[in-house]
DNA sequence: ATAATGATTGGGAGCGTTCCCAATCCTTTT
DNA sequence: AAAAGGATTGGGAACGCTCCCAATCATTAT
């Protein structure tokens, strides 16, 4: 273990204490033999600085959270969860920064994460994955005036910084080009509508439908919970109205969409097209290879923690967020039909 | 934001910082009407004490951090890390511990995790996922002194504290299990052999077929890596093999090996009996449900923690191990043939 | 009533840093 | 050669807490 102070680099090395510190930090005005002379010493002890002391006088401690919502039923099963984990654990290995996670499962978790998280010194911001209408502990984080950015657009139009995907003109974009390759009859199987992807991308679809003056037929639409189960159940009941194209919220949900329709004695491309969204691992070995919308996760990832960063350094006001696009990655599970 | 003080209570209330100390942290020693009025004024202002300033002063951050080893293949598609991290979460924040994930995907990853974490001061422990052999952080990890526990056995037999599962006792159980039910040609398609999981489950088929006096047949031995997409070759290769049952060492082998054998037009469990391990959320609902050995991840993480905080509280030595049982859970992809 | 005892309480020191200001040193200019 | 200026260095104070010891208070026994 390490227990070397500045001062004892300083003794070894015949300096102040200041010296050395200015050597670690950088600082300006620091001779050229004597900084090398003390790192010399640092190299040879294995010295390094406190943290504790370091977060205790500077009140930056390097560190940000990263709260994932309570009640994920899908947390095991879709790549979402795991990609954002690596995604702002590169992040915050890139800018130096130490990333605690907290999941958040029941209603004591919620106010024990608070009182963990709200208490500048430790943890230097928050990252917020936008999940259901109405989270009480995201209120709470906001009035506590903790550096905050929410993962997904909030619900309320509230006076918070977030990163958003362009959910709503990505999948129209997607629907507008089943339309284009001759489609008449397409469904979607949504995300839940009590979230905001889940409510963006079934906007997306209508939209799509609208600008073409094609009447939403609530019989093809069908509300799913993003899993692989939900999307097979979804597409059965969407099979009893004959569509020609399917667009569900998630690529598990199209995989367990292209059972059902392999299941009924279907095919994909061939008599139904199917475009799922996410573009996670499985989504192009998948048989058909899935056409599908790419989330920029990586870049995602880190767009929230370099805005974490700047609310740090420069303070929470003005607001503000940064929204990405999602990239259409056409494969093998579409067809035209003109 | 909560810029209060100790001594800002105090005043408030009427009384020394040491008192209100002696309140936060449970001390004895304080009148009851004295402890109650502190208790009130903290409650009112929402006070709650500097982390930094603590863990300066006390030597303890409540802070461990999971290390999750480089180059992951799995890492999205196998449920086994989703699980682990939030079983390693459950149980930190059980204890009041706040959770700091490290992936490391390269070399530098290391170095950097090596200086963030060996520390102590911010980090109180350590909790390593064993992977590959040879990890030169581990090394260093064991050498800086730092309370660690390993998840999972350590290859050389290094002074080391770890937590990990019987996984040659539960598979040899498993697979005595087949044989006890008339199976005669049994296949594995085991896990990386540079893994002590990958080794020990191997060991666990080959003891099982030794104690009954069977020749091991190493053709009908192939290795896989885990994932879904290895199961499903390693399956095709068996096949050649004719075999009546086969063990898997993860479920995603096992669902593989399911799809692979389905695809050949034979029958799980009629022709051949497939076993998994882990039980995680898709085992039960496969098609046909899959028979498995549950790992008892929350346990596992629970002890680990539980260990590296002994680990802190009354030092490194003498190491600590703690072995866990798997369950064997018997459903409908094994059959009786006797 | 007084001494002795134990329960409370308060204040000082120190944890290992950073930051500020004053002191020193070296150049350069006059 | 002396003064001025900038570059470099050192030391004190502070960050907010815990811990220790001394002081005070209440309580009981003599």
């Amino acid at each position: 273990m390490n227990n070397l102070t500045l001062e004892d680099i300083a003794r070894k090395s015949g300096v102040s204490r200041s010296t050395v510190s200015r050597v670690i930090n950088d600082h300006p005005n620091v001779s050229k033999a004597v900084r090398e002379h003390v790192q010399e010493v640092i190299r040879q002890t294995g010295y390094r600085p406190h943290p504790a002391a370091r977060a205790l006088v500077s009140n930056r401690s390097w560190t940000c959270g990263l709260i994932l919502p309570r009640a994920i039923p899908t947390f095991f099963t879709d790549p979402y969860y795991p990609c954002l984990i690596q995604g702002i654990s590169q992040a915050c290995s890139k800018k130096n920064y130490t990333f605690s996670l907290f999941l958040m499962e029941n209603e004591e978790d919620e106010e024990q994460i608070f009182s963990r998280v709200s208490r500048r010194g430790f943890m230097d911001g928050i990252l917020f994955q936008s999940y259901q209408i109405g989270d009480a502990l995201l209120d709470k984080l906001v009035d506590s005036g903790i550096p905050l950015v929410i993962l997904g657009r909030p619900f309320q139009n509230r006076q918070v910084s977030y990163v958003d995907i362009n959910n709503i003109d990505s999948v129209s974009k997607a629907v507008q080009y089943l339309l284009d390759t001759g489609h008449k009859r397409i469904g979607t199987i949504t995300g839940p509508q009590n979230t905001a992807v889940g409510i963006d991308r079934r906007m997306g679809y209508q939209q799509a439908l609208q600008r073409n003056k094609i009447i939403v037929n609530e019989k093809l639409i069908v509300e799913g919970t993003f899993t692989e189960e939900s999307g097979y159940w979804g597409m059965k009941q969407l099979l009893r109205e004959n569509p020609d194209g399917v667009f569900t919220a998630s690529d598990q949900m199209a995989l367990g969409a292209m059972r059902a329709i392999k299941e009924e004695g279907l095919d994909v491309p061939g008599d139904i097209s199917v475009i799922g969204y996410d573009d996670f691992p499985m989504a192009s070995p998948a048989h058909p290879a899935l056409t599908t919308l790419r989330q920029p996760i990586a870049q995602f990832c880190f767009e929230a923690l370099k805005m974490l960063i700047s609310l740090v350094e420069d303070g929470l006001e003005p607001y503000r967020r940064v929204i990405l696009q999602s990239e259409f990655v056409i494969r093998d599970s579409t067809r035209d039909r003109s």
